[in-house]
DNA sequence: CTGAAAGCGCTAACAC
DNA sequence: GTGTTAGCGCTTTCAG
């Protein structure tokens, strides 16, 4: 492999000058630019990124830290990150965030600028904190999917998008209404499912419902638990007629509970999903959408303009994105329930 | 961020000791070696990868080339590449693969030595001298599900693959038999598609059948699609009593297209599928197993291997994963086909 | 505008 | 066993 050197030689000039050729620096006339380009060209040359990165001090390599990599949902948004990436000199590393012991390190390694030119927190939601404990504040961090003080990045609010899939419920008809969210959240209790559930509390208290705890139920993100939790609800006195879910794979394993008991969606049963991945569309499954892709996009860009800021400026930028409920065939007006007796009987 | 130089100064040794310690080198003392160790610790001294990297003459990642990063089989591989890679130095590069263009750039993203230390080629299938002329032969390239002349790594048969998903139907009784396969193979036409079609079409020819080129049909890779073409093959003359498709996410659009057409699956129409994503199980499709996992565990595993065995050794080796028929419920025997005239009323 | 030279932090060869 | 030193290939002053 040729290094500057033979580059150097080659075209009759120093390495400074191949080295400015390369970074584009002004100070270089036409001529020698086109005669090193030309060499570069002919040699086949290519930086070293190790060099270029030890000399200046940092990786060129972008850190996505991510919990459940096969998620759907983490891989759409990994793909706006890379589309993104795509086109500048940024390799994107992938860390795996499954485990919390799993975090901190992760943490560190995305934040040591021989590893990662900057780092993408995809769904995660350290504290302030410990960021700030483990990454100092000298890294270039971006959430994805997260609001944490001082870092940049975007995030969907998740109370309003409970609210949402309730109030969507709630005017047509529905009365009983139950809530199916994910148990895997923040160990602490925070995460969007929490904010989720939040709002679902707040639109049926608006509605001036009462708040049944017998109604909401969580469980490991998974079809098959969802497919439970449904089983489990309509075991109820008073089975629901319509059922928020925090994600479109717990809405549709919930519709394969409810029609395994007979139960027909949305005639019996109104059932509402969140992100509106693609099988969403294919299912007819009403939900809540949020801008995946966009948000590893938008993310990407971000961290892009701070890494071209060279080391920070002042554009802590927060964004929210806009959710959007889509209508599909999953969702409807509260029947009769001639279903409720029957299933009862069982 | 401290160096070596001050971990050497703080333990009152020179820096090719600390070296020594950090790649457990046997030829430094216990006294020695524990006092290092005390330094680092109380440091929080961690070697920087570029300038190891830099002095080793390679860097730390490895490189994944993949098309189609966001379908569920390829981030099945990437789960079982990720846990193997979790114990070890080496990060994980993720390189996207989805136009004919990036290919070779990617290979030689991959191949340098400066941007990662070995490589993997995920479900694709450069020709070998494509690989010699981008990598040259000093690059350390596994397939994962692949196979490639003198490229280690791991293959499925899709020849066989074909062949057992069109004999379980056989069996049944099927004799109309139609085959919906993926376009978005190789432009050159090979792809395991292709190979799944001669499967197909050696199994039939042994059960003494006329191939017919009507109940062969071919989209890009996508539930929309394969609705469509089981709606072609509901149009036909003679429709078929059995679908053979190339995956479990075709399989399940053909048995909607099926069902929209109002027939039942299997008792008017059987489908099978291939890859036994987790949703096939969830759906009680029928398919042919493939082990995604597996396979990007044992080709990270390989990759480490040649990595440790210092670039090469004669460990090219090139190994079949098996296949195994998973039955469930969208296969059945061949019935009636009361369903065949009332459709074509239609 | 351009060349020379001093690092960046580490490994490995070479002495002692 | 252990210290010293010469690179690894690039960027970045500093002269000119």
């Amino acid at each position: 492999m040729p290094t500057i050197l033979d580059v150097a030689r080659q075209a009759g000039v120093g390495v400074g000058t191949v080295s400015r050729v390369l970074n584009d620096s002004p100070a270089v006339s036409d001529a020698t630019r086109s005669r090193v380009r030309a060499v570069i060209e002919d040699l086949g040359y290519r930086p070293s990124s190790l060099a270029r990165g030890l000399s200046r001090g940092t990786s060129t390599a972008i850190g996505a830290l991510v919990p459940n990599v096969t998620q759907p949902s983490s891989m759409e948004r990994l793909r706006g990150v890379l589309d993104t990436l795509a086109g500048t000199p940024y390799d994107l590393t992938l860390f795996q965030v499954d485990r919390a012991e799993d975090r901190e390190r992760r943490l560190q390694d995305v934040s040591r600028p021989d590893r990662c030119a900057g780092g993408l927190l995809v769904s995660l939601r350290p504290s302030a904190e410990e960021i700030e404990r483990i990454s100092g504040d000298e890294a270039l961090l971006v959430t994805v999917d997260g609001r944490i003080d001082g870092v940049p990045g975007c995030y969907i609010d998740n109370q309003t998008g409970g609210r949402i899939a309730t109030e969507h419920l709630l005017e047509r008809g529905h009365r009983r209404i139950a809530f199916v969210g994910d148990i895997a959240d923040d160990p602490l209790g925070f995460g969007p499912g929490r904010d989720r559930l939040a709002g679902y509390r707040a639109a049926l208290h608006e509605a001036r419902l009462d708040y049944c705890g017998e109604y909401v139920k969580a469980a490991p993100h998974d079809r098959t638990n969802a497919i439970a939790l449904a089983h489990e609800l309509f075991t109820l006195e008073d089975p629901p007629t319509a059922i928020v879910t925090t994600s479109d794979i717990q809405a549709l394993g919930v519709i394969a509970g409810v029609r395994a008991r007979g139960a027909r969606v949305p005639e019996d049963v109104s059932v509402i999903g969140f992100d509106d991945l693609e099988m969403a569309s294919h299912f007819g499954l009403t939900t809540v959408r949020q801008p995946l892709y966009e948000s590893g996009a938008l993310g990407a860009r971000m961290l892009l303009a701070l890494l071209e800021g060279l080391q920070g400026e002042e554009v802590v930028e927060q964004r929210r994105l806009a959710l959007e409920i889509v209508i599909r065939e999953t969702t409807g007006p509260v029947g009769r329930s001639v279903w409720r007796a029957d299933t009862r009987t069982r």
